[in-house]
DNA sequence: CCCTTCTTGGACTGACCGGTCCAATCCTAC
DNA sequence: GTAGGATTGGACCGGTCAGTCCAAGAAGGG
């Protein structure tokens, strides 16, 4: 990685953003010219922040919409202690994904980039989120609501997989019948 | 549509044919010309069946491949009437994603086309399928051995979220685990 | 004040690729 | 067998786009 100065790492995550948000709207189809328009910058800075190109430039793209995707769903997520609270989550969820039915940016970015740093970044995202419902479901075993032999991975799993598969059916028909209906019942798991 | 002979509608196919294959091993980033090459045929063959170009054959090559999504499923899929039949059916289904590991063909390709015609497409499948997990959810339900109460359309959306959600995350994940257990616990409603 | 390093501009290139075109050939109906 | 349409081959075109290159600004340390 080149040095940056203070003003460089702004240019960098400048480009970035602008990146991140042309490519939500318009899917792939941005070229670099469309980046070097949206962020006021010069095709030799491209290269400059990003030596490996446009793959460079994605992958870092990817980066930022991963931690985002977490991020969106904040405070939530990280507070997953009470029934009430698993309830918000999941509006929460429902709220974000019916907000850009354009689709997860990630999608797009994944399709596009086969190289194993882009699955890196979503194996790593996936897991993390994975991760945060296990604690979630772990705080709410603790507080004794649960049905007795609740396997808390199989149930995050089952939680994660309703959300991803209901955002992909939501992309592909325009229709959040299965998202909402199909997190409702994973999470129905928990109750009892 | 041009009026076809024997041998321009064995063409024709021959053309769907190998891209589909084509697409489905090397995702987007197949070229009219490696489809020309896979298939033996030339650029003018390329656009005589299909004149409005690439899209046009990505079209068919969709439809082609939305058949197939359902058709790998038979007979299994038109016979949901017991809860073997379901858990022969899901097995199948892990099968096959286990097996194509490289991603549903589909994918690749909704992202690729923004057109309408494709998401009718899509929408379409999905609303197939759904339509025999509903019919297959009445079966067990004439059959007496299901909950109380079940309602068979948030069943059948609750189920088809959780394939498409666990194929989803197999392909950017690698790991079968998401599928298994969030179809084996998508079914576990029809069951009690 | 100068030298170095980071930063920026933008013209240019070369490959790739979808699409066009025309001529040659095959097939079939009459 | 011949005329007309279907079928095929492949050269060619033009646009797009990632990536290169060189030279000209800032910036700041000594």
């Amino acid at each position: 990685m080149i040095v940056l100065t203070a003003k460089g790492a702004a240019t960098r995550e400048r480009i970035v953003l602008g990146a991140a948000e042309l490519i939500r709207g318009r899917g792939l189809s941005v070229g670099l010219d469309d980046i070097r328009g949206a962020t006021s910058t010069s095709k030799s800075q491209l290269f400059h922040y990003f030596p490996d190109g446009k793959a460079d430039l994605l992958l870092a793209v990817a980066r930022h919409e991963a931690a985002r995707v977490l991020g969106d769903q904040q405070p939530h997520l990280a507070d997953l202690t009470t029934w009430e609270k698993w309830l918000a989550w999941r509006d929460r969820v429902i709220e974000i994904y019916d907000g850009q039915r354009a689709g997860c940016p990630l999608s797009a970015l994944v399709s596009q980039l086969a190289t194993p740093g882009a699955r890196e970044i979503i194996t790593e995202l996936y897991e993390q989120w994975h991760r945060h419902l296990v604690t979630g479901i772990d705080a709410l075993k603790a507080n004794g609501a649960t049905p007795a032999g609740l396997d808390e991975n199989r149930a995050a799993t089952t939680i994660l997989t309703a959300v991803t598969g209901g955002a992909n059916l939501l992309q592909a028909t325009g229709d959040m019948t299965y998202l909402e209906t199909a997190l409702t019942d994973a999470l129905e798991s928990l109750r009892n």
